[in-house]
DNA sequence: TGCACTATTAACAATCTTGTTAAACAATAA
DNA sequence: TTATTGTTTAACAAGATTGTTAATAGTGCA
């Protein structure tokens, strides 16, 4: 039989949907197994528990939001400044496919703090190297004259923090937003554009 | 009698604890009854509903994020750059009161989109008047070559991703970052400084 | 005091939600 | 065919959660 691939798929799927939109605790089981066209018996069947379920759905986002940070360091033979716009760029169109991926870890962790050991063991033990990593590279550059002073950590928050923004706040400023731009496709291009130049601008400016 | 008072008092400060930490669906009324000191039918008794008691701290929450932006746009005699340097300072330090108050409303959104009316009301009637003000400010400011040109929106955008992110970020990132700093305190005033220089930066520099 | 009103409690009811189970069903291989 | 294995369903059970109610206690005031 096929069938039994496609409908834990099926439950897996629409399990992802409802848990990023609503969150583990607004989820019901009975909700997911309706979307996913099967009898809530199956999804227990499939996955046990809902805690199980949940599980699946997040250690898969947790890795994937551990990949859009890793952007930033893959070597190149590029300036370092080239190299950055780059990595915002690919960040940005990152966030774009999964907008509700930073919100929906954070969330999560918040209401349910043992959630954060996942992350800490996923991102944490990588982040320090990294870091570390990057200032080397921000240093070198620093010597050659390419860019300006700048902690590492500052500057991956600067980043991180232009581009999440752009899509968490998205539903609540849209219909503030949208008037001042021509189309919703035109507020992203034109907000990816500016995010770029802020920090290009960062690199280049003693003020 | 004057105990009514504090009980309802009492019952809205848990309320209001439990529903920002853990969101609507999280937050068990029982909960909300026992960290307030009261037997649940109290809750009832001076809410009705659950959902009663929710709007009841949604809506002052709002009022709250409508004043949090709205201190970029007191006139003073200022110059423009000078001013918006602190709206920054000051729109950090009303972060840093209420960390959780922008994930809070966003996500009440996400998960019951009908929500979103009320921020529209509170806050969309005035944003358009105030970007166009905004807009105004700013024309005269490069006009009088102060500043380079920037849209309204950007500026805003600009300014609230990198501070929002300091604060919803943290819980997530401090076990990487915090060992950048000091301490917690170094970390925020290190956040505030670089903050206000992006946008300093952005404000002066036509790269 | 006694009346009217509010506050408070404990017990209960209704519903929702997760999870289980036993039996039916399908596929497959001996 | 029959035994075996895995899949599916419907019905059920346990517990949690929200909300009600009827009886009780307290308060202010005529």
């Amino acid at each position: 039989m096929k069938e039994e691939i496609n409908k834990e798929k099926a439950i897996l799927q629409a399990a992802e949907e409802e848990f990023i939109t609503k969150g583990f605790a607004a989820t019901k089981t009975v909700e997911i197994a309706k979307k996913a066209g099967v009898t809530h018996a199956m999804l227990h069947y499939y996955f046990r528990t809902k805690e199980k379920l949940f599980n699946c759905v997040y250690e898969e986002k947790i890795e994937l939001l551990k990949q859009s940070v890793q952007v930033f360091f893959t070597e190149t033979s590029l300036p370092f400044a080239e190299r950055i716009k780059l990595g915002i760029e690919s960040h940005f169109d990152f966030l774009r496919a999964n907008p509700r991926l930073p919100m929906f870890v954070i969330n999560e962790i918040m209401s349910n703090p043992e959630r954060l050991s996942l992350v800490e063991k996923t991102i944490g033990e990588i982040a320090i190297n990294i870091l570390a990593t990057l200032q080397g590279q921000i240093d070198k550059a620093v010597k050659e004259g390419e860019i300006v002073p700048v902690k590492a950590s500052d500057l991956i928050i600067d980043i991180v923090s232009l581009n999440i923004f752009v899509f968490t706040i998205f539903p609540l400023a849209k219909f503030a937003l949208i008037p001042q731009y021509d189309s919703e496709e035109d507020f992203f291009n034109s907000r990816k554009r500016e995010n770029v130049r802020m920090i290009m601008c960062r690199l280049k400016n003693n003020d």
